[in-house]
DNA sequence: ACCCTTATTGATATTCGTTATTAATAAATT
DNA sequence: AATTTATTAATAACGAATATCAATAAGGGT
């Protein structure tokens, strides 16, 4: 069943994999797998609570998650990294957070830190490209 | 200038207008302008600053604001509808954030409440859809 | 005014991540 | 085994956004 390859292969990345970097993954192994497959596989799985989903990226792409537990992430906007956030998740926020609007709803919230990895840095230094566009 | 039509459109939205929701209402008057202009000129001005620019939402759109000041935001998962949120903008986040991985440098943070908007869940009541998929 | 250079625009094609469709295959149930 | 139900692969379609590029508009200098 593709729908435990997929779900190993979520486990078995350490970082934080987008659809195509698990399609990439499984397909050396299972060069016939279809890419629907894995797409609805990892919604399935996260609608499930088996993996966790991330989103909300400034480019909209979706990563999973090997873990289950709400936490918060980094994003690399050069190379769309995602990066795990030593900062306590603040179950409050729902309550200290007040809508605008009158009878907006708060169920959930994310927060992303928008950074630069370690590598896109060090190719910028070589390049020397700061500050410089194209 | 097309340019001057769309900050004007977006000053004079009350909400957070997406590229499109503007489009819509300039082409309204000036039926021959491009949608390639709107979405140019919406990003040339957040670029510059004299716009706000709203991402990081589940589904990857964009939303533009008149607000040009950091604030937080709701967005309803339903219509995608964007409301501001009164909770003070913490700059310290980045102070307290600590990135698990070396070297990640983080430049800002995105703080954004999924929820339903009143019209939304109105709807849900009187389809009587609750719970039920499809 | 005129030529020349640079900016801006409209129209369209293309990209990218994702979802929908559908016919085929596999699993489970009777 | 026959019948129903799930899962899959392949591909088309989608929506937001960007790239391309020829055409038009603005500016500047002489």
């Amino acid at each position: 069943m593709q729908k435990e390859l997929t779900y190993d292969a979520v486990m078995s990345y350490s970082g934080h994999p987008s659809a195509d970097d698990i399609y990439q993954m499984i397909s050396k192994e299972h060069s016939s797998i279809s890419k629907a497959t894995i797409y609805r596989n990892l919604s399935i799985l996260s609608d499930e609570g088996k993996i966790g989903r991330v989103e909300s990226f400034a480019n909209g792409e979706v990563h999973y998650d090997h873990r289950t537990d709400k936490h918060y992430h980094g994003h690399c906007r050069k190379c769309g990294r995602v990066v795990d956030i030593d900062l306590s998740y603040d179950n409050d926020f729902v309550a200290k957070a007040l809508p605008m609007e009158d009878g907006f709803s708060i169920t959930s919230h994310e927060l992303i830190f928008e950074g630069i990895c370690r590598d896109c840095r060090e190719k910028e230094k070589k390049n020397g490209t700061e500050g410089i566009k194209n």
